[in-house]
DNA sequence: GTGACTTTGTGCATTCGTTCACAAGGAAGG
DNA sequence: CCTTCCTTGTGAACGAATGCACAAAGTCAC
């Protein structure tokens, strides 16, 4: 509604049909451009809706709603250009530029991020590794040196970085989220397994591994209680 | 009301009024659990929904209505036992056990799992590391021993490996899988970006780290649009 | 040009998740 | 015991996301 609002207003051009596209399928459309990528190096020029919904794993009706937020790039009876699309989704990500990101804390995770070479091809770079710990600052990784903590306001000035990966010790992480934030970086994914406090207009993510994993865990033992007796039931439910 | 019916039901115990929890509360349960287990590190006997809503960023409205899907575990006028709701929603996230995983795949990233020590303490123990390059297999990493993946079907069946973690490169992750889901594992924690096909009854999660910084680039070019000029916005729009 | 065929884009129904708002339950103090 | 106060637990309203089904729009063979 906040979107209608909008679209009454900028009547300068058809880019704000882009607006207001749902969470749920943001969330999925790297996923498609992923699939796309894919293709693109298979040579393969044309795909329909059940196709790639296939090698994505959902239905073809969701992917095609979803890819009709970004507009009508299909062609009925045949399917979707998919240098065309690519581009389409690269767009409304706003994956036409490259994203500069900061990770803070070398450790064991933070090692293993700037080592990560996914990065590059879509659309995100690496532009400063940070740590506060003088044994850390000044070594290479990945072809970068570690630099201080302390530095990061001039860092993301100089860099245009806009995006704060957050590989630090539980305990630490609110105040480095703090720093973060007070550099002037608006966008934060937090490793750490707590939930950060932030300044509304700032945007934070996260992933949290142990979290995922007692998910899997649930459903795993309700496929076990499904088959199990009542007796297991029972024991359960004392004390 | 589904509650209800079942309660009359199962006159033998209460143990079936914690089943067809939704997904989205699943998803959350983890979250109040961490909340809950630093309240009790700081000796905290009590909390209101008010109180731990907070601390994990959902509001109180959401957070009593996850909770009654457990069952009724807190006192009006007072607010929850820390210790009895940590208990319960264990119970009901199945962490009264022990899961062992098994993570596949010492690169970088595997590397860096293994290390990780946030799982023994939330009902996860790594129990296997495994890799099929002879270059790694027999070092030892956070004091186990990487052993042969081809060894999976025997280490899955004498350890009670329920969940694997897959830190395999891109390329051979679907190999990877068709072979772990061959051991007889039906859970999967997948860190290759691409997405694995699996039987029916496997449970497959997905962590994507481009997938999720793009979606924090989305939300941060959405802002910046909203702030920028029409100029820019028209230019974004040609084709 | 025409007709058969294929696949998109979308209105509508449904299901799922969130928020609201308040009655019911219990504590605590007189 | 009764009253006051506080917070839970939950119907009911709302909103978001998904799935269904088909008209519309194109291709291609002839
Ligand atoms: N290792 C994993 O696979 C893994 C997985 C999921 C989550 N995590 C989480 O990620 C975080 C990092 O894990 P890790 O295993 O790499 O830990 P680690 O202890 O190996 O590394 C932490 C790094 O952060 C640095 N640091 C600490 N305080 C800092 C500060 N105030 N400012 C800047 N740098 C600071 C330390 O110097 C160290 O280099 C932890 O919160 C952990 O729970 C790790
Ligand atoms: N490094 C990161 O931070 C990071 C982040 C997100 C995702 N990922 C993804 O995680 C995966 C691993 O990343 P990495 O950086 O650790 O890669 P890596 O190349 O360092 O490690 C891959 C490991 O898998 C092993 N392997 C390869 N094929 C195998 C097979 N068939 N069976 C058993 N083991 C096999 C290799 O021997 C190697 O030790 C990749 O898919 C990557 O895209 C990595």
């Amino acid at each position: 509604m906040v979107g209608r609002e909008w679209k009454a207003v900028w009547v300068v051009g058809n880019a704000t049909e882009r607006r207001d596209i749902p969470d749920a399928t943001v969330s999925r459309l790297p996923e498609y451009l992923r699939a796309l990528t894919t293709l693109i190096e298979q040579g393969v020029a044309s795909v329909s809706s059940e196709e790639l919904a296939s090698m994505v794993g959902v239905s073809s009706a969701k992917l095609r709603k979803d890819l009709s937020y970004l507009g009508s790039y299909g062609v009925r009876g045949v399917g979707y250009d998919v240098d065309h699309l690519s581009y389409q989704i690269s767009l409304a990500l706003g994956l036409t530029r490259t994203w500069a990101i900061a990770i803070v804390g070398m450790g064991n995770l933070g090692r293993a991020l700037a080592a990560y070479n996914g990065f590059a091809s879509r659309g995100v770079e690496v532009m400063a590794l940070l740590d506060h710990h003088p044994s850390v600052i000044g070594t290479q990784i990945a072809g970068l040196t570690v630099e201080p903590f302390a530095d990061l306001p001039r860092i993301a000035r100089e860099r245009g970085i806009a995006i704060a990966l957050l590989a630090t010790p539980a305990r630490s992480t609110q105040e480095v989220a703090d720093a973060v934030v007070a550099a002037g970086i608006t966008a934060i994914l937090n490793f750490a397994p707590i939930s950060i406090d932030v300044p509304g207009g700032v945007q934070v993510r996260n992933v949290d591994l142990a979290t995922e994993v007692q998910i899997l865990a649930f459903h795993q033992q309700q496929r076990a209680r499904g088959s199990a007796d009542a007796a297991g039931a029972l024991a359960e439910v004392l004390p």
